[in-house]
DNA sequence: GACTGTGAAGACTTTCACAGCA
DNA sequence: TGCTGTGAAAGTCTTCACAGTC
């Protein structure tokens, strides 16, 4: 099974489990902090607790980058910076395009997070005519047109698409095309990419549909204290339920 | 992807597996699409793909929900539609509370996803009493004062923080004393929260940072061809490495 | 014949618990 | 003594592959 691997991959990242590489920013977010105190020394343990972890797992993160710890001591709070950030590539600049530029994208233009981590805003890109040369964030918007011409000038390798979900495909092929090879999506929609190509996805809806599930849950083992299969309410039960093609069931939702 | 819960284990979720319940809100978006284009039926390989993952996947997570297809034919996209939206909680109105009305706020206060998808904004809160009175997304903007009684008032049980990272916290334990249970965090900081309140948080830059670091491997891999333990930097090496107080490596971070 | 539902295998992740070093 | 680094165990998630059903 050489390359024609279907979508996500897990991107060979070079022994470095991916759920560690996830975490790798909270952990730098938590240094930055205590280096900004001065703090000079951190243990596996109060790091893990700055950055909501538990202290092994942030010790076995570690030992995946190498030994960078001292027994009996811990951390040296600024050596581990430098060191996760080099891991992370932040040492390098990373100019990006943010296109899309309504309220979402005009939010995310203005978000000091990203400077401050080695990313810079290369250019604001919108298909909207009426949006060209308005300053956003200190910075002339530009149309779609010369998208092109604004990734290859800039050296773009990181797009923030923040369009509605209905421009956002055509947007990443061009995108790509043009050379970008890592995504950030905000529109709530699937992007298909070609293999080489990373998307990662943040979809504001569907991390309060998560929430709301579980608030559900909540709601509901109130009346049930026994742990059983709290089956709280009338509604259909698991596996029992037989569909008919019309039933009692309505058939529609609230769109 | 962005998790969350400070520590807790996996919330007793009746069965459903934490990772499926991440799914669902994906199948319901393609589902939804379905049916707006009045798609009678459709196959776990179809709607895989709609919803970009593999189809062994669905219907493995369809089964943690019951029997809900037809062999040889396909899942019924209305039903399921409905079968997903009860599993989610989304046959029920769930207001939230928006606190911090910055430009991000402001953003999330016009998405239109929400109220799609049965969340209903009931309240705007920012703490800069030039904001209170202020419109944002056709909502005045209520003052900080007023949380505990917009929170009681309105049957809140969801809050979004999309406040600076140093007033998060306090922000938070007040919407917890108020009778919040879910929390949606956008500030870049790690919340603490008592047992069976659930935190899921947004992080727009470590996002970005995952990216940078696949970006940066797939820069590196372009001069190693062959599939070894490319170690094609002189840079240190996993384990090998000894750091000393001082030695080579730059003290210091471009912060 | 087509497609779902699911045990079983495999991969990945977390946690434990302790040896080893400063 | 105090704390890291890490094998091994436990737990979770994904994928396979095929029996079962329409």
């Amino acid at each position: 099974m050489a390359t024609g691997r279907t979508h996500r991959p897990a991107t060979r990242s070079r022994g470095i489990p991916e759920a560690t590489v996830a975490r790798l920013p909270l952990y730098l977010r938590a240094l930055t902090a205590l280096s900004e105190r001065s703090v000079p020394t951190v243990s596996s343990e109060e790091l893990a607790a700055a950055a909501g972890v538990n202290s092994a797992k942030l010790r076995k993160d570690f030992s995946y980058l190498g030994s960078y710890g001292t027994r009996g001591v811990g951390y040296d709070v600024e050596y581990l910076v430098y060191q996760i950030s080099r891991e992370l590539g932040l040492t390098q600049d990373w100019p990006v395009v943010i296109v899309g530029i309504g309220n979402l994208g005009a939010a995310l233009a203005n978000y000091g997070g990203f400077a401050s981590r080695g990313f810079r805003v290369a250019a604001l890109i919108d298909a909207d005519p009426a949006m060209a040369g308005k300053p956003v964030a200190g910075m002339p918007v530009q149309h779609t047109d010369d998208l092109e011409k604004i990734i290859s000038d800039n050296g773009v390798s990181i797009g923030v698409i923040a369009t509605p979900a209905g421009a956002a495909q055509q947007v990443c092929d061009r995108l790509v095309a043009a050379g970008v090879t890592s995504i950030l999506n905000f529109a709530p929609t699937v992007l298909t990419v070609p293999d080489g190509v990373d998307v990662r996805k943040v979809d504001l809806s569907i991390e309060l549909q998560i929430l709301a599930f579980h608030e559900q849950r909540k709601a509901g083992e109130e009346s049930a204290a026994d742990d059983g299969d709290g089956a709280a309410e009338p509604a259909v039960t698991k596996a029992q339920h037989r569909k008919g093609p019309d039933g009692d069931v309505p058939a529609v939702m609230p769109a």
